[in-house]
DNA sequence: GATCGTGATGATAACGTTGTCAAGATCCCA
DNA sequence: TGGGATCTTGACAACGTTATCATCACGATC
């Protein structure tokens, strides 16, 4: 900046006042300095700038993703991305893993680099340790499931009630017998997936038989065996529930392999790619992590705009795709 | 770092030597800096920091992807991350769209922003504008795609063989009749995608026919469309390579509505996801994204580390996966 | 006991930028 | 013509940190 103030002739002030479109410089100045400017190759440092300006902030966001390469962290990512554009701000993305240590790291790095705001999709279930940090300004929105004893935004998608549909649309079809594959309990929408099972058995009064759930599974193998065990019960399930991702992805592979994905309903909780090509098609009760991810970052961009209203938790809808591996009755014949 | 010099009853000058580890800070002094680190839940702020620093390193890098969104280029963003968390170095990611002015502006924000690196995979095919930057000291990687008129690294699969491969597995299936699905000729891999095909035909002496080939194709609907319109020509081919990820989905999606999912074979550049319980399963020349992310994140920080040998540009190969879809002979019965 | 080396410590400048403010130029109106 | 009022401009301090260097205390050496 100092070279370019030399090279054309002024004051280190206004070359600073023509960077930033302050007004108050006269044409003929201003055309000097951006002719230095074009000439020497420069460009702000935003670091620098960001340090003195008064109340600084960074125009950046930190991001904190189960993975960035798993479709539901990346449509987020995605969407955060753009309305981040859309203010000139850039993102920090990182992945812990479900690893609540790593969440701590990845939040601790964030907050040294000094981001105007966090979005996080947590691990861990004890958020106290952001108190101060929340407190000294830097705006905290949690995704896909709610912090853990402290006052913040949150969006999440309507896990209860898309269970509870996703369970009822079995029982329509003349299910009994529905099995559960799900997340590990401690994670929060992995429980309240459960619980809306639970709540739609009951309300149609329906006894819950403990074998027929199997939760604490990791991957689509271990759905995978799973299903093998529940499919060779003295009285197995007509009806699968799968209630995340990888596990309906397992429970496909396993139910193909026991040739029994035409006798044997499945109904996956989250979209899969190529569901509707699969033979059958595969129903599923699919979020919108788009617009989770958007009414995040609104949310987070609205906070940092001041907004210091109670905090909200948002409530995304959920829709249930027939496509036909759901709708397949208890005698194993297509509705 | 005032209030905690204050609170220790030392100089700034100790709480630094304490938050950086260097030596010759007596314990007694140490303790207390410490404490006060503590009590007043002090963090340094790595951007000032890194503004004093010699010859500063951000600790940062830039990652211009296609899409975050998309699978291959998470897969790349999360290889890259680990071996940038190794480091302690974060990662700005962003998408461009295949879009060249995109490309710049977020460049040129990563270089406001004084990132050490970046790694690009390029929309545009110009980038004499890095020279610049390069020159400064800026690390530069590209990946998927080489630079246009600049001399960095560069990673890539190999496209032109792997293409290769898959054609003449499909001629050894008795195929002559094959199509050809690709992207825009301007991408650089779709083109070497389609000289392998070419090439391939050539060396069996088998007449390359324009009709067969459609380029151009940017998404499913697209690659289902034209797939339609092979399928109505007079001579129809009996095999298709669909070039890309996307095109291989819409070729899918064709073949199944036009119930010839098994008469007619399907080669696919690119994994698919849940490829391996469609019916008929898809073959695919399967990249491998993490090994191309691991070697560029690789190549990013040798050149960091100060290596300015001259650049490299490294081919990861690509491995043919056969599972039935590319193994269909052209009588339409299986291998 | 004077000199020196050694290690601990902090005062000060500097990194690249912006906020503050004062000085000078210009113009308007009485 | 004088007295503001307004506009341009740049000198200087400051943001939070680290590099440099001077100072000081202490013990060892001659």
């Amino acid at each position: 900046m100092l070279d370019v103030a030399a090279l054309a002739g002024v004051g280190l002030k206004t070359v600073s006042r023509v960077v930033n479109g302050e007004p108050g410089v006269s044409p003929a100045l201003e055309a000097n300095v951006r002719r230095a400017i074009e000439q020497l190759n420069y460009r702000r440092d935003a670091n620098a700038s960001m340090l003195r300006r008064l109340g600084g902030k960074t125009q950046t966001i930190g991001l904190v993703l189960e993975d960035v390469s798993n479709p539901f962290s990346s449509a987020l990512h995605r969407a955060i991305e753009d309305s981040a554009r859309a203010r000139n701000v850039l993102v920090f993305a990182g992945s812990c893993d479900e690893d609540a240590g790593r969440e701590r790291e990845l939040i601790g790095t964030f907050r040294d680099r000094r981001v105007d705001g966090i979005i996080v999709v947590p691990a861990s279930h004890d958020h106290t340790y952001l108190y101060d940090e929340q407190r000294a300004g830097t705006a905290l929105v949690f995704v896909d499931r709610p912090a853990g004893h402290l006052d913040a935004d949150s969006v999440a998608s309507n896990n209860l009630g898309g269970s509870i549909e996703a369970v009822e649309h079995l029982l329509a079809h003349g299910h009994r017998r529905i099995g559960f594959l799900g997340d590990l309990p401690s994670i929060s929408t992995a429980e309240e997936r459960l619980r809306g099972y639970t709540r739609a058995l009951e309300r149609a009064e329906i006894r819950r038989d403990g074998k027929l759930i199997r939760t604490g599974l990791r991957d689509p193998e271990a759905a995978e065996r799973a299903v093998d065990e529940l499919l060779a019960l003295r009285d197995p399930p007509t009806a699968l529930f799968t209630s995340q991702n990888l596990l309906t992805i397992g429970g496909i592979r396993a139910l193909r392999s026991a040739g029994l994905e035409h006798r044997i309903a499945l109904l996956g909780f989250d979209d899969v790619a190529l569901s509707d090509v699969l033979d059958p098609a595969i129903s599923v009760v699919a979020q919108d992590p788009q617009a989770i991810g958007r009414s995040a970052a609104e949310l987070l961009f609205r906070r940092l705009d001041g907004d210091a209203s109670p905090s909200v938790h948002h409530i995304v809808p959920v829709e249930l795709i027939a496509r036909g591996s759901g709708e397949i009755r208890p005698n194993g014949r297509g509705s």
